[in-house]
DNA sequence: TTTCATTGATTACAGTTGTAAACTATATAA
DNA sequence: TTATATAGTTTACAACTGTAATCAATGAAA
C-alpha cells in the first residue's frame, strides 16, 4: 500500500499510536498537547489529517473512537529515510552514514552497537 | 550562523551550487531545469527564495550575476540529518542505521565502507 | 425530558512549497 | 536610436502545514 506524506507535526501522532494504539483521541491529546506544546484541538487536526490521509483507521467504542495504524512503522520509516537520502545524498547512503559517523554525532556506544549490527551482516 | 530550512526542491539547487559554485542563473537553469523537469522560471524561483533566506549569495559579474552558497554543505547535512533522525526516531540515531541496515537498502560495498569507518574510530 | 459536557467535524488563517507566468530593466544587435 | 533578447523581480495560485477556534451531535446527568 501506498506511504502517504506524514508531515514533522503528525509523526509523533504516528509514533505515539504505532507504540501504544489502540487509543482514543483523549489518551492521545494527554499524551502529545503537553510534550508539543499545543492545544488539544491541535492534536486533533492532526489526527483527522492522518485519517483523510489514510495513515490512521477508527473503530467505534461505546461512546468514542479508538484509533489505530493503517501503515506500518517499518514502511514508513524507510520511505521516509529513502527520501531524506535521496534529497540530501542523491541516494549515497554511505556517504551519509560517513558524515555522521565524522560529525562525531554517535556516542561511544552506538558506534558499539553499529559494530555489532555489521558484523552479523554477511557479505552475500 | 543559523540554518535555514531548505525545502526538497531548493536542495536540488544547493547540491549543484555546492558542486560547481560559482554559477550564472542560466548554467543553472540549464543544469537543473531538465533534472528537475520543470521550466526556468522555476528555478529563478528557488533561486530567489534561497537568497531570500540567506542560503545564497551573489556578485555582479558583467551584466549578470555569480552565485554563491552561504551556508556550508557540512553544515545544512548535519542540520537536515538531525532534524530527520529527530523526527522518525526521537533521536536514537543507532536505531536508525540499525533499520536502514537490516532492510538490505545499502549495497555490500557500502556495507564494506561503513566497516571501515567505524574501524578507524576509537572510542575515547 | 431537558441540559451539559464530551468529542468528532468544520472552518480559519498565515506561512511554506511547488510550479510558473508576467513584468521590467538593460545591454546589444540592427 | 530603436527593437529585441536576456535576466532579474513581482505576482499568482493551489496544496500542505502548524496552529487553533467554533460548530454540531450524542450520551450522560439532573
Amino acid at each position: 500500500m501506498n506511504i502517504p506524506k506524514i508531515s514533522d507535526a503528525e509523526w509523533e501522532v504516528m509514533k505515539l499510536i504505532w507504540k501504544s494504539s489502540p487509543l482514543t483521541s483523549e489518551e492521545m491529546v494527554d499524551s502529545l498537547s503537553g510534550k508539543m506544546n499545543c492545544s488539544p484541538s491541535t492534536i486533533k487536526t492532526y489526527i483527522n489529517r492522518l485519517l483523510k490521509k489514510g495513515a490512521l483507521g477508527y473503530e467505534k467504542d461505546g461512546r468514542s473512537y479508538v484509533y489505530y495504524a493503517k501503515v506500518s512503522e517499518k514502511d514508513c520509516i524507510l520511505a521516509e529515510s529513502k527520501n531524506f537520502i535521496e534529497k540530501v545524498y542523491d541516494g549515497a547512503t554511505a556517504m551519509f552514514f560517513a558524515n555522521f559517523i565524522e560529525e562525531k554525532a554517535l556516542t561511544d556506544e552506538e558506534i558499539q552497537q553499529l559494530r555489532e549490527l555489521l558484523k552479523d551482516k554477511k557479505p552475500k
